[in-house]
DNA sequence: CCAACGGTTGAACAACTATTCAACTAATGG
DNA sequence: CCATTAGTTGAATAGTTGTTCAACCGTTGG
């Protein structure tokens, strides 16, 4: 055995001033709530099932049956993944007799999606 | 048993232009690779570590075990997700001596996730 | 040259997540 | 009303993911 348990915070020697350079990398940390919020709404746009129905309402809503059928998924799987982009206000519903339509709730999501297609896009 | 399994493609009875509103939202979906690429790009950002790390490297490099120190986590668990960030090319890095300083690779990423942060703080 | 350090890696484990299935509610049309 | 349709939901399951642990490699200072 060579090698003992890693320490939880660890300090390279090999520099003195490592130190100030920590405590300038700790300076530009966001508060970790922040940090969280996020990370959280990266999550929320990291599938792409629900990024797909960001996309198919995107425009004109739709009720949960027709994103289903665009999509080529059951109802339920995309009640689930709607009521994600619910709870983190990705979207908005207005009922119409049986039916439920969404629409996004925001133009400030287009926008960062648009710009991460851009950056994929390179 | 009052249901039956749910069909893979339903389609709402309640309007006849059904057809045409999926038509106009699969339209407007990317293609599948894209929708893919996108979600994956996503992913990567929504983990508060990979955030972190991004974070504080953003100005000035730093090695692995001093990112390590300022996130208070062990080199091990920074070097995976490093391996993340470099494989979805959001950091690049440079070797000297012992050291291996990683960097952003680019300004496109600062721009997302500072759209994103203004988003949060709506 | 070799012990120590910085960094990487694979396996294992735990925690989380997405879809499916079955059951339910609310609204509607016959 | 009663059967049907749109939508939601909880539980179960399968797949994914993040951290830890142990071992490893490359560089370097004594």
């Amino acid at each position: 055995m060579r090698t003992k348990k890693q320490d939880i915070i660890p300090e390279c020697e090999a520099h003195e001033e490592h130190t100030e350079l920590i405590e300038k990398g700790k300076a530009r940390l966001p508060e970790m709530t922040e940090l969280y919020d996020l990370s959280d709404f990266f999550k929320v746009l990291g599938d792409s099932t629900r990024l797909g129905i960001l996309f198919a309402i995107d425009g004109s809503p739709m009720c949960v049956c027709d994103i289903a059928a665009t999509l080529g998924m059951t109802k339920s799987a995309v009640s689930h993944q709607l009521k994600v982009l619910r709870q983190n206000r990705l979207v908005k519903y207005t009922k119409s007799g049986k039916n439920v339509y969404y629409e996004l709730s925001d133009d400030h999501v287009r926008d960062i999606i648009e710009k991460a297609l851009e950056h994929i896009e390179e």
